[in-house]
DNA sequence: TTCTTTGTTCCGGA
DNA sequence: GTCCGGAACAAAGA
């Protein structure tokens, strides 16, 4: 469940193999992806150098010239590259776990630089749209989204602004893409455990101090994570790799019915839906 | 067979 | 009109 710290990670590795390459050939195995991919439509960034590639929020985009590609990895999308010729896959760019089936490869792109990157998704719930366009600017899916967490623009006088009037609970305010830009359900559950803030409580009861802590420790589990190689994968590029330690940092997600890892808190871990989303808490020291 | 997982979108109710 | 939360959707594995 790549997060925008997942993203960037994949960002970065693909800026160290792939970025300035040209793509050379591409083949398509599946095009069912979350949008149906149109090969004609690929088929124009053939030839083209990958100029550039950056992030905005969850999104990675592949600049070209005339054209930018944007991708979203969905839930279980991945980039895999390989030496060409070679059978075996030399490089993950990004990885939670080394069980990568060769049925879910449905992107080959070919590069003059003697590597094949691929892109695999089990869920294919990922996506890739092409657009004839040279800003990033102009693309709908990212014209709708907040500011960058890790940005100045998101701070607490525009916390404290956003959330006037607002009855939403605090999940959801954290989850919601128009107001924060690259959380999701994982670094959410695990923000609130920090902050000592119960998923469910009103923005209207959150007070200054608590915006204040909120907006502190998104920054800090997103730069954390980012520093340790997105969350616990951090064994991209390995061939021999161990299995990826996803949830080793975890405190609540995926916890339920643990005992707090605070120490001094006997609370246990709850599981709660909120808005079909999993939700995990102390039952004690998220009040 | 049913449940779970995600981000996004849609829809009914307040 | 706006806001909010629940449900639906995509696919696959347990």
């Amino acid at each position: 469940m790549p997060e925008l710290p997942e993203v960037e990670i994949v960002k970065r590795s693909l800026l160290k193999t792939v970025n300035k390459a040209k793509i050379i050939d591409i083949k398509i195995n599946n095009k069912n992806l979350r949008y149906k991919l149109s090969y004609k439509l690929l088929t124009q960034i053939i030839n083209k150098k990958i100029l550039k590639i950056s992030r905005r929020s969850k999104y990675l985009i592949f600049h070209f010239q005339h054209f930018l590609l944007l991708i979203h990895l969905g839930m279980t999308g991945k980039f895999l590259i390989t030496r060409k010729r070679d059978k075996l896959i030399i490089k993950t760019s990004f990885y939670y776990d080394l069980n990568i089936l060769p049925k879910h490869n449905h992107i080959h792109f070919t590069l003059n630089n003697g590597l094949i990157l691929i892109y695999n998704d089990v869920r294919r719930f990922g996506f890739f749209k092409l657009y004839k366009i040279k800003e990033i600017e102009e693309i709908s899916f990212l014209k709708k989204l907040g500011p960058e967490p890790l940005s100045h623009n998101f701070n607490e006088n525009y916390f404290h602004k956003f959330i006037k009037n607002k009855k939403k609970n605090i999940k959801n305010l954290l989850m919601d893409q128009s107001f924060v830009s690259g959380l999701g359900n994982i670094y959410v559950n695990e923000v609130l455990f920090i902050s000592k803030i119960h998923p469910l409580r009103s923005c209207k009861k959150i007070n200054i101090n608590e915006i204040k802590k909120l907006v502190f420790n998104i920054k800090k589990i997103l730069k954390t994570s980012i520093s340790k190689g997105g969350s616990s994968i951090k064994d991209f590029g390995n061939i021999e790799g161990q299995k990826g330690q996803f949830q080793q940092h975890f405190h609540v997600y995926g916890k339920e019915n643990t005992i707090c890892s605070r120490i001094s808190c006997a609370g246990k871990i709850k599981k709660i839906s909120i808005s079909s989303r999993s939700s995990f808490y102390c039952t004690i020291c998220q009040a």
